[in-house]
DNA sequence: TGTTGATCATGT
DNA sequence: ACATGATCAACA
């Protein structure tokens, strides 16, 4: 697929996804289903960037670049209600001199997203086999100002612990609508932080992650009819 | 090793 | 039932 020109075009296009299943999509493709996601976590987003039109996934920048747009499916049940939260980027434990909410990295990331809801759980709550999961409607969402505050606020918690030398002392449950967690291959993966000391260490790599309640009112806030 | 894409699965 | 901590894959 041709990267979008506009961003009615990718509004479009990801419009015309909604009420489709992800086998069909994926068929129209020509991209194979995974069974689950155990062995691909990542696999809707992927088909998703695909599908519209996204480049390769790996690189520093929004998936949209022209368009400043950031792609994310959100997992939700059939109540609307997300099953996950949402991964947003890597927590920097190092560099932060200068770095204050207006310049860091997560502010970029969710200063424009297109959020794409899948329906991934039945009313009675059974989850739905990969392949007959349906896309929902998606919407473009920014920050409202309230958003932003309630962002900042724990992005400058989190963030100032860090600073502090006081990475592992951070658990999930810091934060109102951001969370600080693993983010790694597995447990014994490394990446260097600083101490209370100000002495180097290595520590398990974290990134930030938007609670549920948060997507699920974004979610709330922009429910339509189909 | 770190970035992208996330969900898994266990403990409470 | 649910969130936290752990984990999976591809690519640069």
């Amino acid at each position: 697929m041709n990267i979008p020109t506009c961003e009615q075009e990718l509004l479009e296009r990801v419009q015309n996804l909604a009420g489709l299943t992800l086998g069909e999509v994926a068929c129209d493709a020509n991209i194979e289903i995974p069974l689950d996601l155990k062995r691909n976590k990542g696999w809707i987003g992927l088909l998703l960037e695909h599908v519209l039109g996204a480049g390769a996934s790996s690189r520093p920048e929004p998936d949209f670049p022209s368009l400043g747009i950031e792609l994310k499916t959100l997992p939700i049940n059939s109540q609307g209600k997300p099953l996950e939260t949402t991964f947003v980027c890597v927590a920097p434990l190092t560099g932060l001199v200068g770095i204050n909410w207006q310049n860091c990295w997560l502010k970029q990331k969710l200063s424009t997203v297109l959020w794409v809801p899948i329906i991934c759980d039945t009313p009675d709550k059974k989850n739905i086999p990969l392949a007959e999961r349906r896309i929902g409607s998606a919407f473009l969402w920014s920050p409202s100002v309230e958003e932003e505050q309630l962002l900042a606020l724990d992005w400058q918690e989190l963030t100032d612990m860090i600073v502090l030398g006081e990475v592992e002392k951070i658990h999930g449950k810091h934060g109102q609508v951001l969370q600080l967690r693993p983010k790694a291959a597995n447990a014994q993966a490394k990446t260097q932080a600083f101490d209370k000391n100000g002495k180097p260490f290595l520590t398990l790599p974290r990134g930030f992650y938007l609670k549920i309640p948060f997507t699920q009112a974004i979610l709330n806030k922009n429910l339509r009819i189909n």
